[in-house]
RNA sequence: GGCCCCAUGGUCAAGUGGACUAAGACACCGGUCUUUCAAGCCGGUAACCCGGGUUCGAAUCCCGGUGGGGUCACCA
């Protein structure tokens, strides 16, 4: 499928992906896919003081993750390259120079003291802070005279000061702005270096992008693209501002909501297709009451149109919910390849695998990945698989491990799981356990619950005879043995 | 403050003039299952911001309020 449309995801490497700029580059690259268009990814890297070392690995690693492909970009290249604003230079300095020579833009001596100064005295006295235009207003003379004493000078672009600029959105319709209410902005400061409206715009259309799909903190700054695009005589392409994701105190994201970059979902054990389908799902919707969607069925069914207009505050809890529902139902080998790094990282496993350990890291992961709703949980509820010491939970103790008698009946499991015979499985171990609990004539719990947490350390996990089986006989009987002599030590005889 | 955007339960949302006594999901609460905890299944609480219009009829269209958000840099 072939189609004109070019869309772009353009960072700033200022930090690692958050998950407003991820939605964004998802909502970008499902309209790309969704048309069989290109989706661009470019670096806007023009802020020297602001940019970070490694922010743009950062960004690639997590645009990867999250199973965002882009077509051009930096390192991969591609035809309208480069993708990064820094090594384009030239090219925004070739069009000021048009827009200056065509009489569209001036130069502007004022310093940034000088321009604070005018600001703080017009938000003072309540006015807009608008630039005056005073240095369109210069001779050449005096022009002259600042560039011999060594003023450094930025580029402004002209407004028209009067009539409308319209905005084509295709979310929300025609957006109109009075261009009196639009100032004489700097396209390019004294250093050489493009500022972001006009970058974005030259990049824009030399990249030949035809729907700037991006956060709706953009739409106030758009009138003033559309006047340079025009300035510039290109023809502006269709806009798409996406509403904002706010965190749950309906404020802007920020570091102070906790774990809102897309690293740190996927360093808690979020899986990717969980945290696509959900971004997907923050201001978009299929039409109807289906939640759970494959990447194919949301490619096959995004359009702009069915954006929604109104924030969004993301819910974290809808995300695990979402995440469990993963979880749960992908194949055994992808949750078992998600799975190794969090069981490295909780020090359950070593760095090389032998086959056998990989049979048995797979079964653990079967009979408790139900229960997990993230890859950290399910890290922490397989621990006890792994190794042997663990705490008994307190609050187990006191409810268990307290009754009289148990030490004697944790002894009397032990040596009827001691006379099973092979296989040394649920049905079997079960079936013993049965026998023993009729025998004795007690309730099935009051043998169950203090195995399981003699053998855990915990009061909850999966059934108790798949963990019988799954730790084998060896192990079980050796737990067993070793609560019962640890209650005789640790609990005062009532 | 100026300009711009937005407004359905706590949250995500369906809804585009009559099928709305307003769907579904998360969360919450109850029940069920069970050796525990989840999951599953069944059920429940909970919303059209307010006021005017237009219309036979308004969650839906228009106007005005109110509220929330964004933006007003030699940041992007």
């Amino acid at each position: 499928m072939y189609s004109g449309v070019r869309v772009r995801f353009a960072p700033s490497p200022t930090g690692s992906l958050h998950i407003g700029g991820a939605r964004t580059a998802l909502f970008n690259y499902l309209f790309a896919r969704a048309s069989g268009g290109s989706f661009i990814l470019r670096l806007e890297d023009t802020d020297f003081e602001r940019r970070l070392a490694h922010a743009e690995e950062g960004i690639n690693q997590s645009l990867t993750w999250l199973g965002l492909d882009w077509d051009e970009g930096p390192g991969i290249g591609g035809p309208y390259g480069p993708y990064r604003q820094s090594e384009r230079l030239d090219l925004y300095r070739q069009e000021a120079e048009r827009l200056l020579s065509a009489g569209l833009a001036y130069h502007c001596f004022c310093t940034p003291e000088e321009l604070a100064a005018e600001r703080e005295e017009a938000r003072q006295s309540g006015r807009a802070p608008r630039y005056s235009g005073r240095c369109c207003a210069l001779t050449a003379g005096e022009r002259s005279a600042k560039v011999a004493a060594g003023v450094k000078a930025t580029l402004r672009l002209k407004m028209p000061g009067d009539g409308k600029t319209v905005v084509d959105d295709a979310i929300r319709g025609e957006v109109v702005f009075e261009n009196a209410t639009l100032d004489d902005f700097i396209v390019m400061k004294s250093n050489g270096v493009p500022t972001y409206n006009f970058a974005c715009v030259v990049d824009d259309a030399a990249m030949r992008i035809t729907h700037v799909i991006r956060a709706e903190e953009h739409l106030s700054n758009t009138p003033k693209q559309v006047l340079v695009y025009r300035a510039l005589g290109y023809e502006p392409p269709v806009f798409a501002h996406v509403p904002m994701i706010l965190a749950p105190d309906r404020a802007k994201l920020s570091k102070r909501h906790g774990a809102t970059g897309v690293e740190e979902f996927r360093a808690q054990g979020y899986l990717p297709e969980a945290l696509f389908n959900y971004l997907a799902l923050l201001g978009w919707s299929p039409g109807d009451e289906r939640e759970l969607l494959s990447r194919e069925e949301i490619v096959g069914e995004f359009s702009l149109a069915a954006v929604s207009r109104h924030a969004a505050i993301y819910d974290v809890q809808k995300l695990t919910w979402l995440n469990s529902q993963y979880l749960s139902s992908v194949t055994a080998a992808r949750v078992y390849e998600l799975a190794l790094p969090f069981f490295r990282a909780a020090g359950l496993i070593s760095e090389t695998i032998n086959p056998q350990d990989s049979e048995y890291i797979r079964e653990v992961i079967e009979t408790v990945r139900s229960r997990a709703r993230t890859l950290g949980e399910l890290a922490d509820m397989s621990s006890y698989f792994f190794r042997d010491d663990f705490n008994y939970d307190p609050k187990g103790v006191r409810k268990v491990f307290h009754a009289s008698g148990v030490p004697a009946l944790l002894r009397e499991g032990k040596e009827a799981l001691a006379r099973v015979e092979e296989p040394f499985d649920p049905a079997n171990t079960e079936a013993a356990y049965r026998r023993l609990i009729e025998k004795l004539g007690v309730s099935g719990g009051a043998l169950i619950h203090p195995t399981r947490l003699a053998l855990t350390g915990r009061t909850v996990g999966p059934g108790l005879f798949d963990v019988i089986a799954l730790l084998g006989k060896r192990r079980t009987l050796e737990r067993l043995e070793r609560a019962a002599a640890w209650i005789i030590d640790h609990v005062p005889r009532g």
